[in-house]
RNA sequence: CUGCUCGUAGCUCAACUGGAUAGAGCACCAGCCUUCUAAGCUGGGGGUUACAGGUUCGAUUCCUGUCGGGCAGACCA
C-alpha cells in the first residue's frame, strides 16, 4: 500500500522536476486520524528548488495524482502537508491478506537468504548468568528473530573465554573453597569469587560427579591438588548451568566458540604472524605492539606481554578473522555497554590484517547497564562478592515471558531499572500480559463461536467501517513495516511497542462492539478481523520469544 | 582530564531516524460488568523534552557549549 502511493505520488512530480532519482518521497503514518491514512512532506522539500510556496505545489501534486482506486480523498494540511485517506475497501483488503499469508504475514524476503552471524551472551564460565546477561540474551534473540522474519540465513554463536586470568581466579577459588577456606577467611584469594556456587563447584568436584556442557562430559578427578583438572571441571560446571540458564529462558545457539580452541588451533599465532607481516607492529619495551593508532584508535595497544603472553583482544582479532573466513560477510555482536572500548581495537586489528574486510564489520548492538532494584534498594551485580541476581531467579520468580518482554521492551541503548517487586507482586501490571490477554480474549470469543475460522478468510468484510475497526486495521496494516524498521535499527523494542499498540486497539474494539450478533454478515466480518488481529499478534510475539496463550 | 552514551509527566518508558496539538503504563480523580474474560474500556488532572545558543519552512531528534547520571580509558577480561 505504502508502496503504490508513493508511485503515485511520483508519477504527479515526476512534470516538476528534472531529476527524480534524488527525490526521496516519504510517506509517514499521521498520528492523529484527522491527518488521513498517509502524509506525504514531499511539497515541503520542494518548496525551495523550486522557489514556490509548498501548498501550491501541493496542489498541483494532488492535480497530477493519477486516477486509482485505493485513494478515496486527498487534502493539504498545514504548512504543506499532503494528507492521504484511503478507501474503505483498501483498507479492508488487508485483513484478506493476513488470511493468505498466516505465519508469514509480515515476513519478507529481503535479506535473501545471505548469511549473517550474531554473536551475543557470551559470558565467561565464571559464575551463572545474570539480569545484565538476560537483557543481552533477550535483544540478541529478537534480534536473531528479526532478521530471520526478513529473510536472512542467521547463525547464532556464543563465545566465551576458557583461558586466562579470570580462569586462574575461578580455579584457585575453587581450589580454596575445596580445602576448606571459607570466602571470608583472609586465606581466600583477595580477588577470588565467593558466590556460593564455588563451594558448590567444590564439593561436586570433591564427589567426582560428571558433568556436560557443549555434548562434552567432564568427569572430576577429586584430586585437590590438581588445578588443571578443577579447571576443567569448574569451567564445564558453569558452562552447565549456564546452559540451564539458557533452556529457562528458551534461547538456544547453534555454535558456541572457545577461546582455548582458537590456541590449541594455532589461529591465535596465525593472526599474529600476519599481522606482523602486514607491517602494522613493532617492538619497544620487550613486548609486541600493534599500531592500532593507523586505524582511528587513540593509542597503540599492546600484543604480546613481557612474560610472553598475549593481551585479550589478539584472540578477539583472531576470533573475528575466523568468523570473516567462516564466510559471514555480515555479524553483529550484541554485548554489554562496559565493552565498548574493544570495537575500535577489533575493527583496528582486522583492518590492520589488510584483507579486505570493511571498516565498519562487524556491526555492533550495545546494551547500557540494568540496574536492580530489590524491596526499594539497589542490588549490586557483583560476582566476587557473591551477591546478585541471576537470570535463572528471575525467571522462576517473574516467568519466562515476563522477563523476556521487560529486558526486550526497552531501547537497548537506554540503561533500564529491573524492579523486581513491581514485576513480581504485580504481575497484572505487566505489560507482556496486556497483549497475551489480547490474544486470549479472541480465542475465547472464537471458541464460543465456535465455527471453522478458515471459512472467514472468504467473508464479506464491507461492513468494517466503524471508528474502533478502521483504528485496528490500520494497526494491523502498519505490522509488515515495523517487521522491517526494527530489523533495519536492530531495535526489538520497536516490535513490544507496536504489540501494545496494537492489543489496545483490540481492547477498545472488544469493548466498543460486540462480535457475536445474530446478523450473520456483520458476525462473519468482525470475527475475520479479530481472527487476523490474532494471527499479527501471534506473529509478533513469537517475535519476541513470547508465548500467546488461549486461555488466562 | 579524555572518549562513548543517556537526560522526556511524581515513577518506568515511547515518539515511525527532521514533521502537524510530545504519547502510553503505574500512581491520583470520575465513570463502565443481569450482555463474547473488568488481567479490560471511557474521560480528567499532570510537561519550558536538563539548560543556553545554532542550523531551516519545522528540532525531543542534527551541530556547539554548560550541567548532571552511567560506562570505558591497565602489558586485567
Amino acid at each position: 500500500m505504502k508502496q503504490t502511493i508513493t508511485e503515485l505520488i511520483l508519477q504527479a512530480v515526476t512534470p516538476l522536476v528534472e531529476d527524480t532519482s534524488s527525490l526521496n518521497i516519504i510517506l509517514e503514518r499521521p498520528k492523529s486520524a484527522e491527518h488521513g491514512d498517509f502524509a506525504s512532506n514531499i511539497a515541503m522539500q520542494l518548496a525551495k528548488p523550486l522557489k514556490q510556496n509548498p501548498r501550491a505545489i501541493a496542489q498541483t501534486i494532488i492535480d497530477n495524482l493519477p486516477a486509482n482506486s485505493v485513494i478515496s480523498k486527498v487534502e493539504i494540511a498545514g504548512a504543506g502537508f499532503i494528507n492521504f485517506f484511503l478507501s474503505a475497501q483498501s483498507k479492508q483488503d488487508i485483513v484478506k491478506n493476513i488470511f493468505q499469508a498466516g505465519e508469514a504475514f509480515g515476513r519478507n524476503t529481503s535479506g535473501q537468504q545471505a548469511k549473517v552471524q550474531v554473536e551475543f551472551v557470551s559470558a565467561n564460565p565464571t559464575g551463572p548468568l545474570h539480569v545484565g546477561h538476560g537483557r543481552g540474551a533477550a535483544v540478541g534473540d529478537c534480534l536473531c528473530r528479526l532478521l530471520d522474519a526478513n529473510g536472512w540465513d542467521v547463525t547464532r554463536e556464543f563465545y566465551y573465554n576458557d583461558a586466562g586470568a579470570q580462569i586462574d581466579n575461578l580455579t584457585k577459588s575453587v581450589h580454596a573453597r575445596a580445602l576448606g577456606i571459607a570466602p571470608d577467611d583472609a586465606r581466600f584469594p583477595e580477588d577470588g569469587y565467593r558466590g556460593e556456587y564455588i563451594g558448590d563447584i567444590a564439593k561436586a568436584y570433591l564427589a567426582k560427579e560428571t558433568v556436560t556442557a557443549d555434548d562434552m562430559a567432564v568427569t572430576a578427578s577429586g584430586d585437590v591438588n590438581d588445578a588443571e583438572s578443577i579447571r576443567k571441571f569448574a569451567v564445564a560446571y558453569l558452562r552447565h548451568e549456564q546452559d540451564l540458564d539458557l533452556q529457562a529462558f528458551q534461547i538456544k545457539f547453534d555454535v558456541f566458540s572457545l577461546e582455548s580452541a582458537l590456541y590449541t588451533e594455532g589461529k591465535v599465532e596465525n593472526a599474529v604472524q600476519a599481522l606482523i607481516s602486514s607491517g602494522h607492529t613493532y617492538e619497544q619495551d620487550d613486548a609486541l605492539w600493534l599500531r592500532t593508532t593507523d586505524f582511528g584508535d587513540d593509542k597503540d595497544r599492546v600484543m604480546r606481554k613481557k612474560e610472553g603472553g598475549y593481551t585479550y583482544f589478539v584472540p578477539d582479532v583472531a576470533y573475528h578473522r575466523e568468523k570473516w573466513n567462516r564466510g559471514f560477510k555480515r555479524v553483529i555482536n550484541e554485548q554489554g555497554a562496559d565493552h565498548h572500548s574493544t570495537i575500535t581495537r577489533v575493527r583496528a586489528g582486522l583492518q590492520a590484517l589488510n584483507t579486505g574486510i570493511p571498516q565498519d564489520w562487524p556491526e555492533y548492538v550495545l546494551h547500557q547497564m540494568v540496574t536492580v532494584m530489590r524491596g526499594g534498594e539497589e542490588v549490586k551485580l557483583s560476582k566476587r562478592a557473591g551477591s546478585y541476581v541471576t537470570l535463572r531467579d528471575l525467571i522462576e520468580e517473574v516467568g519466562c515471558d515476563a522477563t523476556r518482554y521487560f529486558l526486550a521492551a526497552r531501547s537497548a541503548d537506554s540503561q533500564l531499572v529491573f524492579d523486581i517487586d513491581l514485576a513480581r507482586a504485580q504481575t497484572n501490571d505487566n505489560p507482556v500480559y496486556y497483549i497475551q490477554y489480547a490474544h486470549a480474549r479472541i480465542c475465547s470469543v472464537l471458541n464460543q463461536w465456535a465455527g471453522d475460522s478458515t471459512t472467514l478468510a472468504n467473508a464479506d468484510l464491507s461492513p468494517l467501517e466503524s471508528a474502533a475497526e478502521t483504528a485496528l486495521m490500520q494497526a494491523l496494516s502498519q505490522y509488515p513495516e515495523v517487521v522491517v524498521t526494527a530489523c533495519q535499527a536492530s531495535a526489538p523494542h520497536m516490535v513490544a511497542n507496536y504489540l501494545k499498540e496494537l492489543a489496545s486497539a483490540l481492547h477498545s474494539y472488544y469493548n466498543d462492539t460486540k462480535f457475536l450478533v445474530d446478523d450473520v454478515q456483520i458476525k462473519q466480518a468482525r470475527l475475520a478481523l479479530i481472527t487476523a488481529t490474532r494471527t499479527v499478534l501471534r506473529n509478533g510475539l513469537y517475535l519476541l520469544g513470547v508465548s500467546a496463550p488461549d486461555k488466562m
